[in-house]
Order: structure tokens, then sequence, then C-alpha cells
DNA sequence: GCATGTCAAGTTGTG
DNA sequence: CACAACTTGACATGC
């Protein structure tokens, strides 16, 4: 019987939406809606819906067909869906028989092809914020990604703390008390991101060790705020509580658009460089999601550069 | 058709 | 103190 090292396998992730492939989302907003009767506005809402699944189908066909294994959705696939005035269930809709019967079939799409699917809920989705309001909204916008999650069958929500308050510690210590009010199927794919202005690797690997939340480590914005840990360190440790938890672990990689040096590094670039990429990564089975606006072509380009397409 | 301002929501940092 | 940035474009309006 042979003993065999089990092979290394990187995954590629693409982020919400395509540059040159003819795949689009469809949004509407409030205002418009607003202009509209409920019936119309549900008819409205449950095209726009239809559309949206139509297009996430085609998107997961492209990744399965270029080599892509991650994808993530956009949060308004489903647009305003919590909105206090036009929100809405699944149930209103005209079409929700075909909408229901479509996520089924991107569900069984995903588990047939090994894709992971995950979202990642906006800037103003705060479960440390102190103001209650905020965290009720949040919490209900975490829902509809739960639901959605379970729709099509995505395995992550990875959120940002966002505000710090001046007090890092104690706005962890707010999430941390939050994450009781969340159902189960919303804690079972949280994931914590550290960002670019306040929450570094070393401030939430603590927490997301304590808590078993698992982290998605963002090299870049951990290069725009380093913490002392270098990025072996960060990977590390990451890929560590990943593995404890029996999942594969998550990255996010991207260049600045102005190099290191000219302006903020914050900005995105087109594609990523390949000196951006950690060499400690190649070795790792993990998922990294290329934040890039060149999106897909960003993706496959950088496969092809690292020699991995 | 095409150009332009707007879009539910939070927080931070910059000019 | 106003405003851009953040995963980002797409929509709605007016010419």
């Amino acid at each position: 019987m042979t003993v065999r090292k089990k092979a290394a396998k990187l995954r590629f992730g693409l982020c919400c939406i395509f540059r040159k492939e003819p795949i689009r989302f469809r949004q509407v907003t409030a205002r418009t809606l607003r202009q509209l009767s409920r019936t119309a506005q549900l008819a409205r809402l449950s095209g726009i819906c239809l559309h949206n699944v139509l297009s996430l189908r085609q998107a997961l066909e492209f990744a399965a067909d270029h080599g892509i294994g991650a994808f993530r959705i956009l949060s308004p696939l489903f647009p305003r869906f919590t909105h206090p005035e036009v929100g809405y269930r699944l149930e209103e809709l005209p079409d929700r028989d075909i909408i229901a019967a479509l996520c089924a079939e991107v569900r069984s799409f995903r588990t047939n092809h090994d894709l992971r699917l995950s979202f990642h809920p906006d800037q103003f989705n705060v479960l440390a914020s102190p103001r209650p309001e905020v965290v009720k909204n949040t919490i209900g916008e975490l829902c509809y990604q739960g639901m959605l999650a379970e729709l099509l069958g995505a395995e992550v929500i990875n959120l940002h703390v966002g505000g710090a308050y001046g007090n890092k510690e104690e706005a962890l210590v707010r999430l941390a008390a939050n994450l009781e009010g969340l159902p189960g199927e919303v804690l079972k794919r949280l994931t914590l991101e550290n960002d670019d202005h306040s929450f570094t690797p070393a401030d939430l690997l603590p927490v997301c060790e304590k808590l078993s939340i698992p982290m998605v480590y963002d090299v870049h914005h951990h290069r725009c705020l380093p913490d002392g840990l270098s990025i072996e360190e960060a990977t590390g440790r990451t890929a560590a509580l990943w593995r404890k938890l029996g999942r594969e672990s998550y990255f996010h990689i991207s260049s600045p658009k102005n190099g290191w040096l000219d302006g903020s590094p914050k900005p995105h670039a087109d594609y990523i460089d390949p000196e951006d990429f950690p060499s400690g990564w190649l070795g790792l089975n993990a998922t990294i999601d290329v934040e890039a606006k060149a999106k897909e072509l960003a993706v496959i380009g950088l496969r092809q550069d690292l020699g991995l397409a």
C-alpha cells in the first residue's frame, strides 16, 4: 500500500460580475419601486430575480468551463429583498416556483462541479455597532443571505467587522454577543475578514480561534494595514483554524491599482501582479478569491501566470 | 442613442 | 467639514 501526500490544490474564485463575458445581473432601486403599485412592484422584482438566477447559472457554467473553482454571489441577487418599504418574500413573487427550481439547479450544478460559493455582505452590515438599529438591519440582511445560501448551496458568508469606534476590543465583544442572535444557517457559514483600516489578522485571529469562526485572510488588506504578523504567520494561523474546523481555507488577493509606492495602495488593479501572490500559498489546499477589476480575465490570467492553467 | 447623476443601509480617513 | 472609498456597476432621467 502506497501512502502519498495529498497534492496541494488551489482553487481561484471570481467575484460577483464579469468584465468581458456577456453575463449581467439586473438591479432595481427602491425609488423606482415606490412609484409602482404593490402588484407591479412584485412583477418587476420577480422578473429581475428570475433573470439573475439564470445569470448565476451561466456564471457557474462559465466558471466550470474555465478552471474557476469558486464564485462570490453579489448581495443584491434578489434586489431590495430586505428593504423596509419595498422588501418582499420569495413566496410573493409570481415566478416563485420557477425561481426556486432554478435555485435547486444551481445547487446541484455547484455540487456536481465542486464549485465553492460565497457571499460578502456590504459595508453597512456591522454586527459590532453600538446602535441597536444597525445591528437589527444587519441581522436582517444576514438572514436574507443565509436563506439564499441554503437555496443555492453556498458555504460562506464573509463579513467585515466594520467600525472600531475607538476601541477594537469592545467592538469585538459586542460582535461576539450579537452572534447569539443569528440563526444557525447564518452562523455556520459566517467568516470574518481582516480589513485595511481597523481590524488586522492579529486582532481577529484570537477572536476567531476562540469562537471557532474561520477567518478569511485578505493579504492585500494586511499589506495595507500591517500588524507585526508576517504573511507566513497569518497564512499559517488562518489555514490551521480552517483545518481544525474541517474546512478548506479561504483567502483574498489583489494588487494595488497605482503600485505600492505611488499614493494609496488600497484601490484594486485590473489584474493581479504575480509578484503580489504569496509564494507560500502555492502549497495550500485553499480557495483564493481574486479581487481585480478585470474580473474573469484576471482570474484566468493569474492561473496562467502561476503556471496552474 | 448617449451622457450624467443617483442608488437603503455604516464607518473611516483624507482633502 | 464634505466627500470618497469600500467587493462595484447598473439604473433612471433628460437631452
